[in-house]
RNA sequence: UGUCCGAUGGUGUAAUUGGCAACACGUCUGAUUCUGGAUCAGAAGAGUCCAGGUUCGAGACCUGGUCGGACAACCA
């Protein structure tokens, strides 16, 4: 699938037809280390490293860590696992913000000389204050005046470490009745008493974002500074403190495009460390979660991730993915690659009469239809077997091709049978379904070929091996649990049934599968072994099931 | 009562820069199938937010609206 040109790469196109920066093609990803990373930071890692990659440029990973108080290496750790994972690579171009807090420092002084920036003196509240509205002007603090020297004076006292946190702000002068309120005297930077996970107490003062970013990028020599939407309004202060610092022709330029954002889950990372700290999920890698590490142990694979990042397309309006996209991008890429297997996850007992009590065969099945290169494996076959509760009906309507009283039905690479008879306890519930078996309707045998209209995955019941599968579903039970009335909270839309964990019986060969390894169960969906497998006892996770038309039509007829 | 941005089938993205709106997902038919999966064939579904204008010709350009989003952290 060939992704559409987007509108960030025409504006490349057309720098290079100018050669503006001699052609030169250099992108970054540039995560706080805050949070781990999600689906809606994949997509925004496949478009720098993506058009890096097509243009034959660089593309930087650069930690935006400027606010010691949010930030730890638990995340940066993460952020690379991840970042990796996806497959990309930054090669020896690993960054931190914090590698030029000593630069960031030194331009501050000049812009201090300039008179492009001053000590402010007034509380968070007062500054607040001064701001004024979107819509009404802010006014000037009583310290904007300062002199040079005084103010040169006090920031050097401030990174010595004088002043309290909050007590002091370095700001930039610009306008305080500017109609964009970033441009209404922006805090360059705060005092913050707090150790740095990288520069330890050296500092105490910290640059802020637009401070920082601009910056950064212009040292690391990016052409093309891509971020999300909410920066749109950043642009003209990104601009205005390159052209602080900046000499020669070369300025980074910052393009907005439109953030990801997916039906039935939460992306921003609050909501998301919410959902962690309260323990409505099981941590960051928990599978319902949209991080990275969440649908990685949820069993995703890192091509169909990209392959979605391709598909989505790059834009400015807002967009809200359908999660059935993501899941067709996972279905597609499974369908080829994972090996099929059986398990019964509600089974029902059926035992085939006329099969010679302990008796037992081996069966040969097909791993992957899809790949011909994938083999055959066997499969102990014998009278008493597990087949989906769902799979029998004693009154079942039309079009229901399953097993059914005197009805016929294959047994998945084994045995064509017809119902005989069923045993039901005192509650109703069926126990026993009775069947014959037509011995010839094997493969290989004569009567191989005969047809009849529905094929049940199954399980030997003596050889069954009992299995953890946990059932995901969207976290979600409404499409945008972000759209709220009043008084109503993100939480109040939860899944409850999200998870639900049961036993399955499934054939042996699942007993070797470890974590991480991919299955399709036959009929069911795609299923990845956990990390929480332990060797001959592992566990699987439902990554996603597969299409299901009955279940389409048993809803239509409701 | 501000500034910035956006608007194309249900969803998302295109339209060779002004030449009778295409692709993917989803939906619906049918064929095929030892997975009601996959595959194959086909269909429905927008006349491009609205009103003007420029033009032989506008989704694209201009003007004015409407609707939606972002911005008033010492977050990024």
């Amino acid at each position: 699938m060939k992704a559409p040109v987007n509108f960030i790469h025409q504006m490349i196109d057309e720098d290079i037809r100018n050669n503006k920066n001699g052609g030169r093609v250099h992108t970054r990803f540039p995560p706080e280390p805050n949070g781990y990373l999600h689906i809606g930071h994949a997509k925004s890692i496949c478009l720098n490293f993506g058009t890096a990659t097509k243009y034959n440029g660089k593309a930087n990973l650069r930690f935006d860590d400027t606010n010691p108080t949010k930030e730890d290496t638990e995340y940066v750790d993460s952020i690379m696992e991840d970042v990796r994972w996806l497959g990309f690579d930054w090669d020896d171009r690993l960054f931190y913000a914090s590698d030029y807090f000593e630069q960031l420092y030194e331009w501050a002084v000049k812009m201090i000389r300039e008179g492009n920036a001053y000590v402010d003196d007034l509380n968070a509240e007062q500054i607040s204050e001064y701001r004024g509205t979107v819509t009404r002007p802010g006014k000037e603090s009583p310290f904007r005046s300062r002199s040079v020297e005084e103010n040169l004076d006090l920031f050097t006292r401030m990174k010595n470490g004088e002043f309290a946190d909050g007590t002091k702000v370095l700001r930039a002068k610009l306008d305080m009745a500017h109609p964009n309120m970033l441009m209404r005297d922006p805090i360059m930077y705060r005092i913050i008493h707090t150790d740095h996970h990288r520069t330890g107490d050296k500092w105490c003062i910290y640059p802020m974002y637009d401070y920082a970013h601009g910056q950064s990028d212009y040292l690391e020599g990016i052409t093309h500074s891509i971020c999300t939407l909410e920066f749109e309004i950043h642009r003209p202060l990104y601009e205005w403190y390159l052209q602080q610092v900046a000499e020669g022709e070369y300025r980074p330029q910052q393009i907005e495009f439109a953030r990801l954002n997916l039906t039935y889950t939460v992306m921003s990372k609050r909501k998301l460390l919410q959902l962690v700290n309260e323990g409505i999920v099981n941590g960051w890698d928990d599978p319902r979660m949209p991080t990275i590490c969440g649908l990685r142990r949820r069993g995703f694979t890192a091509e169909a991730i990209r392959n979605f990042a391709d598909i989505i397309g790059i834009a400015k309006r807002d967009q809200v993915i359908d999660v059935a996209l993501l899941e067709f991008c996972i279905r597609e890429d499974l369908n080829k690659r994972s090996n099929r297997a059986m398990a019964v996850m509600n089974p029902v007992k059926l035992i085939l009469d006329n099969y010679p009590e302990g008796e037992e065969e081996i069966l040969e099945a097909i791993n992957n239809p899809e790949d011909p290169d994938a083999g055959m494996r066997s499969i102990p076959f014998s009278r008493e077997l597990y087949i989906e509760r769902e799979d029998f009906m004693e009154d079942p309507p039309n079009k229901f091709f399953r097993l059914k009283p005197g009805g016929e039905v294959r047994l998945k690479y084994g045995y064509v049978i017809r119902c005989e008879s069923i045993v039901k306890d005192e509650n109703g519930q069926i126990t026993e379904i009775h069947c014959i078996y037509e011995a010839d309707t094997k493969r290989g045998m004569p009567n191989s070929n005969k047809k009849v209209k529905g094929t049940l995955h199954w399980v030997s019941a003596k050889h069954a091996l009992p299995l953890e599968v946990r059932l995901y579903d969207r976290l979600f039970v409404k499409e945008n649990p972000d759209d709220l009335e009043e008084g109503q909270n993100f939480k109040d839309f939860l899944n409850p049934d999200s998870l639900k964990t049961i036993t399955a019986f499934a054939e042996p060969s699942l007993g070797a599968a470890k974590p991480g390894d991919r299955y399709q169960f036959e009929r069911l969906g795609y299923f990845c072994a956990d990390l929480d497998s332990v060797s001959g006892k592992p566990v699987f996770n439902r990554t996603v099931p597969l299409k299901d038309n009955w279940a389409k039509i048993g809803q239509a007829e409701k």
